[in-house]
DNA sequence: AAAAAAC
């Protein structure tokens, strides 16, 4: 299977003629790098600004400690400041390694791969695009494709390599596997006349209905006026696709992992023709709760040419491990820092001592202005739910919320009010954490401290996306201090300050998180207690 | 370390 690279999306807006100028800026720079050595000019002012998602990282990321686990450093002799790093050239870079050459025998792509932040690794790992046009050259794009893409106003290819994948939060991972996919299946099933074999040939995997459904809306963008097959799985389509000739005809499934499951035990689906399976929010699909069910898809899918593809902003060892014992021969790809926010998110923590002190914190927010829509996350629905009441009872507008405890009408017209612009403030769970693209959201507040690194990188990446700013506020409270300095070095490390008093807290020992834990299971059996909910109690 | 999410 032909693998290839994107390298970058831009935003909603599109002006061809701005496209052609930036694309002619892009090729001098690339063509002509002997002239970036010498000029003390920035390289990346030649990059168009939506596709510079680095572009306020000059503080933090030279931070950032040489000891890093980011294996794709690991070839560097010594691990040089970030900040020169960044601005030296391929050239400079083979010096290091005393390679005498002057740099026109280096692979093809590393110098623009260099210039991105992209690092790839494998065998055979073909050279990047710069611009859609070079697929044109270098691949069969079926036209129809091309040109829908164009009439979706995307600007610039995004990093991406079939197989291990991890890319910061808005940087066009969607597109970047769908693209791919979608070209190399050429045409639609219906129009093949069985040289494909028949049933599916594609299953893309997302750990929310919300998030499976908004990669279901980017595909039809693709589709556009051709016979693309495309099904968001549910009980509803999962039932209209009980007969097998329906089932024949449908190129592309989208669906959570549990859905699928179902049908699959109840013989009700066939992935034997599953050429491609990309699990997006893979770290997410490959916890505990999830794995045994996406393991079972796996080993539905037994055609012999599969292509695998995981994709994430965030890949901890552990879940790294289970997806290289997934993947058969992957490359991997990273662009800029693994578990890294994009410096254009910037972030800071605000201290409000207990919980009671939130409410009052959150509405003096409010009583200045401020920018909406605006996303707020809790660590409960419960929490959600009460919040978002108690922000109504307190005059704020358009307050909404969402949760997975509410009905998939409910959650379904709360995701469209937020998409037509309707809802200023959307209070939710984790639900909303991964993945979701709402345009307009230049503001995060974590009102309930985020549960992990993992957790807390994809929640503020609901701003800061495809090249836009944005800002992200977290709540702390007494009780979150153990878990407070990891949150602090994501901070530094994605080029925001933190006070000094936080980076001397001492890295908390195992025992002293679980003493932690321990008040908080005994104040939360006195509250439940005093309430007379001893139901609550048993339960955990 | 822990809640949420998946049907």
């Amino acid at each position: 299977m032909e693998a290839f690279q994107l390298l970058s999306r831009g935003g909603a807006r599109f002006h061809k003629q701005r496209f052609k100028s930036d694309v002619q800026l892009f090729t001098h720079a690339v063509t002509k790098p002997e002239k970036s050595v010498n000029a003390p000019v920035n390289q990346d002012s030649t990059l168009p600004p939506e596709l510079d998602f680095f572009k306020y990282a000059q503080g933090g990321r030279a931070k950032r400690k040489a000891g890093n686990t980011d294996p794709s450093s690991s070839s560097a002799p010594s691990r040089p400041d970030v900040r020169s790093k960044r601005r030296k050239t391929n050239h400079e870079t083979e010096d290091f390694d005393g390679n005498e050459d002057d740099g026109d025998d280096a692979p093809e792509g590393d110098a623009l791969r260099e210039r991105v932040r992209v690092t790839a690794k494998g065998s055979n790992v073909p050279p990047p695009i710069e611009v859609f046009d070079d697929l044109l050259d270098r691949f069969k794009i079926p036209h129809r494709l091309m040109s829908n893409l164009m009439d979706n106003h995307y600007k610039y290819p995004t990093g991406r390599r079939d197989l291990a994948a991890i890319s910061p939060t808005g940087t066009g991972k969607t597109l970047s596997y769908l693209f791919p996919i979608m070209s190399l299946l050429g045409a639609p099933i219906s129009s093949l006349k069985g040289t494909e074999g028949s049933g599916v040939r594609a299953i893309l995997l997302a750990p929310t209905r919300e998030l499976a459904h908004q990669i279901y809306n980017e595909c039809l963008k693709l589709a556009v006026r051709r016979k693309w097959r495309v099904v968001l799985y549910s009980k509803a389509t999962a039932s209209t696709l009980r007969d097998k000739n329906a089932r024949d005809k449908v190129d592309i499934v989208i669906s959570t992992p549990l859905r699928l499951v179902a049908s699959i035990q109840e013989g009700n689906l066939d992935l034997n023709n599953v050429r491609h399976l990309v699990l997006d929010e893979a770290d997410r699909l490959l916890d505990s709760e999830f794995l045994a069910q996406v393991q079972e898809v796996i080993s539905a899918c037994t055609h012999p040419e599969i292509q695998k593809a995981v994709f994430s902003a965030t890949l901890p060892a552990g879940a790294e491990q289970l997806a290289m014992g997934i993947l058969r021969n992957p490359i991997r790809i990273v662009v800029g820092l693994k578990d890294t926010p994009l410096p254009l998110i910037s972030q800071t923590v605000t201290y409000v001592a207990d919980d009671a002190s939130k409410l009052p914190s959150l509405l003096t927010y409010f009583a200045q202005p401020y920018n909406p829509p605006l996303l707020i996350f809790t660590s409960t629905q419960p929490r959600a739910t009460s919040l978002a009441e108690e922000l109504t009872l307190n005059g704020i507008a358009n307050v909404d919320c969402l949760h997975a405890g509410m009905t998939k009408k409910e959650r379904d017209d709360a995701v469209s009010r937020m998409r037509r612009g309707e809802s200023w403030v959307m209070v939710s769970t984790e639900v909303m954490a991964r993945g979701m693209d709402f345009k307009g959201v230049r503001e995060v507040i974590n009102y309930d401290f985020p549960t992990s690194v993992q957790s807390y990188i994809h929640r503020i990446g609901r701003t800061g996306r495809a090249g836009r700013d944005g800002k992200a506020v977290t709540y702390f409270t007494d009780e979150d201090a153990p878990y407070l300095k990891s949150i602090a070095n994501v901070l530094l490390q994605s080029g925001s300050s933190v006070p000094d008093w936080i980076l001397k807290l001492p890295k908390p020992s195992k025992l002293k998180k679980k003493q932690m834990g321990k008040i908080k299971r005994a104040e939360t059996v006195n509250a439940a207690r005093k309430i007379g909910r001893n139901d609550a109690i048993k339960k955990r």
